[in-house]
DNA sequence: CTGTTAGCGCATTCAA
DNA sequence: TTGAATGCGCTAACAG
């Protein structure tokens, strides 16, 4: 191995003239600089990570989880796309598996002990999270990728999210189905209660009564509950259809469920309705239903830029501990807010100039 | 921060005795030890990673890629699988971005460089793959998932291996076809010649051969090939059935076509065709046609213990770097090793003991 | 069995 | 601008 030793031998200069080179070039004399980097190129010298850990107390690197099953069938994507945010800013990611919300508090515990993690992305945010009081109360820097759906945390600049606003994502559809034609638009949703499904299905909802296509009486008969798989959506499809004979759409919470719908159609050519789906996965690429695609590479790099800001606090002031309570635009379910989203970043362009600590990125039409 | 010297003046004894009870408490008496994990458990100590990488010299990390897009379905669940086999082992995982294979070696030179990576898991592997030589060259450990297709590594013991035999589990599948009375299989298969796709292809055919199903003149007529999406199976499927009316099953290379055939088989319910998959997806699940179960975690499982052993060796002898040339099975695309495949393990249990490099695991038929 | 000494590779004081 | 010391936290040799 080759240290900053031998480099300064070969440049004929001394070793923290070297590590000055590397940290702060700008203090080093042009032409030193120059003896340097050859010196550098040609021994082929690369910092060591653990020495510089070592010294410097920061690890530089961020966790996240990976779950027996992925939560997102866009997981694969997100985490590529974390990949290549961090890569772009020198973090390194360290994964690890959780089986359960307990089961990575127990890799919290393991992976901040040893101190080589800066900051956990945590997926899969549910109500009342018991990771996040963990964290919390260990002082330990995190990002949510999904809203934490608690009220109270919602609004916590000491709780930074990032999330994929499913409400306007699905009302846009809806939008665009009705400025289509389209009369009698149902939908299928998740059971249970969700934050992200349910959140999903007020965007169809307020946007039916804003356009007094339904009444409130029935919304309910519009739509049904089915389980994230093919077949549920296919036998939902066939629920809603004969309970309403004459639907012309069908705004689905998943492209699995679409997937499902689709192909229940397929099977008696009568109805001319149109599917659509959420996530721009390779069935609605293959069935040609529109659906809509989240913004990871944006979601990947607000999420870096958080974590960046984390790390460049804690580097100068220790005493920041309090942080700033900045008022980020209030979050909540109600249709106000959504009406007001415009105050959330809407693109990757001009998310990246917003330095909030809670980021909501509308996703993309995919209209086919 | 609580490090050492902390829990050896809390518990009366010195930093080193600390590092002994931590790194082999054989040699501390038992009075002592007790004395120390007292302290270690007062103070809440955990060992800086950082400093004991730096002194040992051994990262004890393992890097993976992710793509842009999974080249395998269930590559979230191999992620998981070989996150919670290195979490067993005291092993971290590294993630990084792979947009191809001249980027992974990019990658390569930084994380290696940093010394903070002590073994590689290579994931879609193809012919001739160019991260081999390279990761040889500069003797960086590895571990392909997946044959290396080259004829020239299949044998070399330098270049570990683990991967499912798909060959095997096609096989597997044609025969259970055969022995439920099907007369007439035949095969939807990727187009090119991927491995892979070769490898569980010639599954079907040596199957079909041997039960003097077919002639080498039909089997052409019986097979046809398709992009891996729902609408190319579909498609397919319809193209094999107008070239072979007569068609009692069809064998696909994966889930995702299989998927595609029983749609279009649902839109005209003429025929009683038995439809096969391939990663017991969710589609599979839902439609309920018949698959084969990737060994996941017995993969991951061999896959550690190959870098286990690895980092024990580098560890014992330095001048162990001439691996001695262990005589493994001989792999090669004929017959006639497949036919002797009982060589290799066979099942999860068998394949744990098993201290070979080159390690192939016979996938599991799920019949519906 | 326990303590002392030394140094892994680097970056941050300071002095020159 | 550059060089000489110091120590981050830990473990591998030894000596006691």
């Amino acid at each position: 191995m080759v240290s900053i030793k031998d480099v300064a031998r070969s440049a004929g200069v001394s070793p923290q003239t070297v590590s000055n080179y590397l940290n702060n070039p700008g203090i080093v004399k042009a032409s030193t600089r120059s003896l340097v980097a050859a010196a550098i190129d040609e021994l082929g010298y690369t910092p060591n990570a653990s020495a510089r850990r070592l010294r410097t107390q920061r690890s530089n690197t961020i966790a996240i989880g990976i779950a027996p099953v992925s939560y997102s069938r866009v997981y694969d994507r997100f985490l590529h796309a974390i990949a290549t945010e961090a890569d772009a800013h020198n973090l390194r990611i360290i994964l690890y598996k959780t089986d359960s919300k307990s089961d990575e508090i127990r890799q919290f515990e393991s992976l901040t002990a040893g101190g080589d993690v800066d900051s956990f992305v945590l997926a899969d945010t549910v109500h009342n999270d018991p990771r996040i009081p963990w964290l919390i109360e260990h002082k330990q820097a995190f990002v949510l990728f999904g809203r934490p759906w608690g009220e109270s945390n919602m609004n916590d600049p000491t709780v930074p999210w990032v999330d994929v606003d499913g409400y306007a994502g699905i009302a846009l559809m809806t939008q665009k189905l009705i400025l289509t034609g389209h009369k009698r638009i149902g939908f299928i949703g998740w059971p249970g209660t969700s934050g992200t499904g349910d959140d999903r299905k007020a965007g169809w909802r307020d946007t039916l009564l804003a356009a007094k296509m339904a009444s409130e009486q029935q919304l309910d008969a519009l739509c049904v509950d089915a389980l994230d798989d093919i077949a549920a959506g296919h036998a939902a499809c066939l629920t809603l259809l004969e309970r309403q004979p004459d639907l012309d759409a069908i705004v689905c919470v998943s492209d699995t469920l679409a997937a499902g719908a689709v192909m229940s159609l397929t099977a008696s050519p009568t109805h001319n309705i149109t599917v659509t789906g959420f996530d721009n996965t390779v069935s609605s690429q293959s069935f040609g239903f529109p659906t809509i695609d989240q913004p990871l590479t944006a979601c990947a790099q607000e999420i870096v830029r958080i974590i960046q800001q984390q790390l460049d606090g804690a580097a100068s002031h220790a005493q920041c501990s309090a942080v700033p309570a900045q008022t980020s635009a209030p979050v909540t379910h109600d249709a106000s807010f959504h009406g007001a989203a415009t105050v959330s970043p809407h693109s990757a362009t001009t998310a990246a100039k917003s330095d909030s600590r809670h980021v909501l990125l509308t996703p993309a039409l995919i209209w086919r």
